[in-house]
DNA sequence: AACAGTCTCAACCGCGTATCC
DNA sequence: TGGATACGCGGTTGAGACTGT
C-alpha cells in the first residue's frame, strides 16, 4: 500500500500534504504516544492530538485508531449470539446506521459491526443469490436466522452458567431471554407495556403457524414463504452438527440450496 | 510444500454536518 | 451570515491470515 499517498481535499488534507502525514498500520510506538496523550488530555480535539502529540498522523487517523482499537472498553473476540441477534434486529430497524447500532453493543465499534455485516451477513445473501436488502433475504433472516439465534441463546443459557451477557438490551436469566422492548418494538408488541418481553413469546412469533398467519395477514403466501414456513419450523432441518457458529448451523449447504430453489422459483 | 482463492479487519477516503470566528 | 475548520459516519480498500487443492 502506498502509505504516503497524497490527498487533494481542501481542508485537513491540505495540511496533511504540508506536514507529510504518515498513513498505514500503526506501530506500537505510535500507539503508546497516542495513549499517553489521550490519558492526559482526554478524547476529542483530534487535530490537536495530531498536531501536539508528535505523531505524524492526521486527526482523523488518531480518532479512528483510538475509537476502534485503543479505547480501554473495547471488547475483543467473536461476536456472541446475543450480539448477532441484536445486530440483526437493529439493522432491520435502522439499516446501515452502524454507529447507532454500535451504541447498543457495549465494547463493539461501528467498524466492527459493519465488518461483521459485510463479511457474514452479506455473504449469506450472496450464497442465496439474492440482494441483502431484498424481501426474500429479510424474510429469511426474520423467520430462520433470528429464531434460530434465539433458540441457541436459550439453549446455551440453559446448559451453561457462565457470566451474564454485557449487552444491556438482552439479558439471559434462568433459561429465558429477555429483550428490551424499546429496542425491539416489533417483537414486543404483545407485551403490553412490561419492561422486558420474554423470548418465549418472541419465539412463538416465529413458529410455523405464526409465519403462516403472517402470510395470510400480509399477502397470499408465495411458494417460497409457504415452503419456508413448513421447513423453518423444523429444528432438525436446520441443526446440523453442534459446535459450529450459529450461522453455519442455520445456513448449511443443503438449506442454502433449498432456499435458492425457493427464491428463484419466485421469479 | 507451494500456490491460488477466500476471508477478515484495520485503516483510509469522501461527504455531510456541526462548530467556530 | 458565510467561510473555514473539525468531527463523525458510511463505504471501500488492501495486506495478511487462513483454507483448500
Amino acid at each position: 500500500m502506498d502509505v504516503y499517498k497524497r490527498s487533494f481535499r481542501y481542508d485537513t488534507s491540505k495540511r496533511e500534504e504540508e506536514m507529510d502525514v504518515r498513513k498505514g498500520p500503526w506501530t506500537e510506538e505510535e500507539d503508546s504516544v497516542l495513549k499517553a496523550y489521550v490519558n492526559i488530555h482526554g478524547e476529542g480535539r483530534w487535530n490537536s492530538v495530531a498536531r501536539y502529540s508528535g505523531l505524524r498522523r492526521s486527526g482523523k487517523s488518531c480518532r479512528l485508531r483510538w475509537l476502534n482499537y485503543m479505547r480501554p472498553e473495547i471488547k475483543r473476540g467473536n461476536i456472541s449470539l446475543e450480539e448477532q441477534l441484536l445486530i440483526l434486529e437493529l439493522h432491520s430497524r435502522w439499516g446501515n446506521r452502524w454507529s447507532k447500532i454500535a451504541q447498543h453493543l457495549p465494547g463493539r465499534t461501528d467498524n466492527e459491526i459493519k465488518n461483521y455485516w459485510r463479511t457474514r451477513v452479506q455473504k449469506q445473501a450472496r450464497q442465496l443469490k439474492c440482494d441483502v436488502n431484498s424481501k426474500q433475504f429479510k424474510d429469511a433472516m426474520r423467520y430462520v436466522w433470528i429464531p434460530r439465534l434465539i433458540e441457541r441463546i436459550r439453549a446455551s443459557s440453559q446448559s451453561t452458567s457462565g457470566p451474564p451477557s454485557t449487552i444491556t438490551s438482552i439479558t439471559i436469566e434462568s433459561g429465558s431471554v429477555q429483550v428490551d422492548p424499546s429496542l425491539l418494538p416489533e417483537l414486543s408488541r404483545t407485551s403490553s407495556g412490561s419492561q422486558v418481553s420474554s423470548v418465549t413469546g418472541l419465539t412463538d412469533c416465529y413458529n410455523p403457524q405464526s409465519v403462516s398467519n403472517y402470510q395470510n395477514n400480509t399477502r397470499n403466501g408465495s411458494g417460497f414463504e409457504n415452503a419456508a414456513a413448513e421447513t423453518w419450523g423444523r429444528d432438525d432441518v436446520w441443526l446440523v452438527g453442534g459446535g459450529e457458529s450459529s450461522m453455519e448451523t442455520v445456513w448449511n449447504e443443503e438449506n442454502i440450496w433449498f432456499l435458492q430453489q425457493q427464491l428463484h422459483d419466485e421469479f
